[in-house]
Parts: structure tokens; sequence; C-alpha cells
DNA sequence: ATAAACCTTAACCTTAGCTCTAAGTCAATA
DNA sequence: TATTGACTTAGAGCTAAGGTTAAGGTTTAT
């Protein structure tokens, strides 16, 4: 029931230095102590660092996350403004990856231009099938 | 047939600080000079720069193109090494697309989680309807 | 002749996100 | 009891990436 920075840090991979920078900023709050002042995690942070990471890999930066979790502190009042900050946040990274497989078209037919190149340069220089 | 600087700007949205910028870090070498020595530009180096932009837009670092840059301008031997740069690079992209997209679904639970979540507050606390 | 557009070099800036140091506390172990 | 090791804090420092600007100068057009 409840964990040491270490094991949080080895149960997710992200250094000791770094959950507490992450606390230090405010984006994981409410993190209790033992009786000798070290941090002990619950399985609630646990579940928030998860919430954290799947933000911050898909780009939110951590301003942002920590707006979202300030928003949480506040209550169950700012759940409707929460909800549309992910939604928000979702069809931003959408649209992201949207145009991120326009550009890489681009790169497709870049690729399908040198290999065209590539290929008439191997039977210009080397005569052919090999 | 030409362009300057400026217009290079205009046309790409790319100041004329980055444009110097790039082509002191050899993204975009072999750029003519008119005979007082400004800038110009050929048709051939606004396409290079609309690679480069592409390369750059699909998160590849300047470095790694100017890795290709370099190799391009060891002519036609280097065409497969570039074609296969591209390849993995494309590649990597689309890894990181789905993973994005993987995340992104993580973020989507979250989303129905707490719609829910206001769902019942709503019900809770205004009594119903609206 | 004055201003606009360009040139070069090289220093500087910004953002983002860590990462580490120093100095100290606490608990278990030799 | 002394040492070791896991933790604590505040705050400084680092890295990477990608610009951005300043200073001082030349050229070209009005």
């Amino acid at each position: 029931m409840g964990y040491t920075i270490k094991q949080i840090s080895e149960k997710t991979s992200i250094s000791p230095y770094v959950l507490r920078y992450y606390e230090k900023e405010g984006l994981l709050p409410h993190v209790s102590r033992s009786d000798n002042g070290f941090r002990f995690y619950s399985e609630e942070d646990l579940e928030w660092l998860g919430l954290i990471c799947c933000l911050k890999n898909t780009g939110m930066s951590l301003k942002q996350i920590k707006a979202f979790v300030d928003l949480s502190a506040e209550g169950k009042d700012t759940l409707k403004q929460r909800c549309e900050m992910l939604v928000e946040h979702k069809r931003n990274v959408e649209n992201q990856v949207q145009e991120m497989q326009k550009q890489l078209e681009k790169v497709s037919r870049k690729i399908v231009c040198f290999t065209a190149q590539y290929d008439e340069y191997r039977n210009d220089v080397q005569g052919g099938s090999r």
C-alpha cells in the first residue's frame, strides 16, 4: 500500500530527480510523506503519474499539464473544463498526426524519385542486372 | 530566374536570418551570388529548401538533415544511401505516429471517464436534465 | 546623399526539461 | 558508535535545438 520514490522510479522509469521535479512544478501534488519525511506514493499518485505521462507522450507541455492539474485541484466544478481540455488536446494531436502524414507523403514521393534515380544510375554505371 | 533572400523568405515564410543560418550550417550549400555579393537563389535551391522543410516538419533534426545534404554533395554514389536514409526516416516517423495514436487511445479513455464523472456530477448537483 | 537591402562574424537568447550538487536527516547495520 | 545508504531541500547548472541580434560594412536605387 504505497511506494517509495525509488519504487515509483522503477515502475515508471522516471528518475527520482524528475519525480521530485514534477512535484515541485506542481504536476503531482498531494504526495504524502512517511513519518521520517520521505515521500510515500499512493496508488492514486501512480495513476496520476500515468495520466501525466500519457499527456506528455502526446506532446503536452509540462506547463499545460500543470494547468490541468491545477483545475483538478479545484474540484468537481472544473470537470467539464478538464474534459474539454482533454478533448481539445486530442483534437490537436490528431491534427498534428494528420499534418505529419501529409508531410510523410512528400517524403514518400521523394523516395520514389530517389529510387528511380538510383536505378538509372545502376544501369548506367554497372550495366544492368546487379 | 532566381530570387533574392527576401523573395525566398516571403515564398517560404522562413526569415532571412534563418535562411543564412541554414546556409551557414550547410543545409543549403551552393547558393550562388550576384556580382554585388548578394545571395541569388535558383529554382533548384528553392526545391532543396522544400525538401529540407519537409524533413524538418517530420521531425528530422538539422543535424541529420545536414548529414543528408553532405551525402548529396558526394554525388550519385550515395544515392542508395540517401534513399535508405529517407526510408528509415519515414519508418521512424510512422512508428512515432503509431505510438502517438496508442497514447491517444489512453487519452480517449480518460475523456470517457471524465465525461461519465461529469454527467454524474450534473445529476447530483443540478438534479438532472440541464 | 540618404535609405533600403544586402553582407559577415560572432555573440547572445529562449525554451524546455531535466540533472546534479551540497548540506543535511534518518534508520539500519557492522 | 560509526558508517552506509536512502532519502530530504534549495538552488545552480546543464544540454540541446534552433534561432536572433548586434555591429560594422558594402552596394544599389531614389
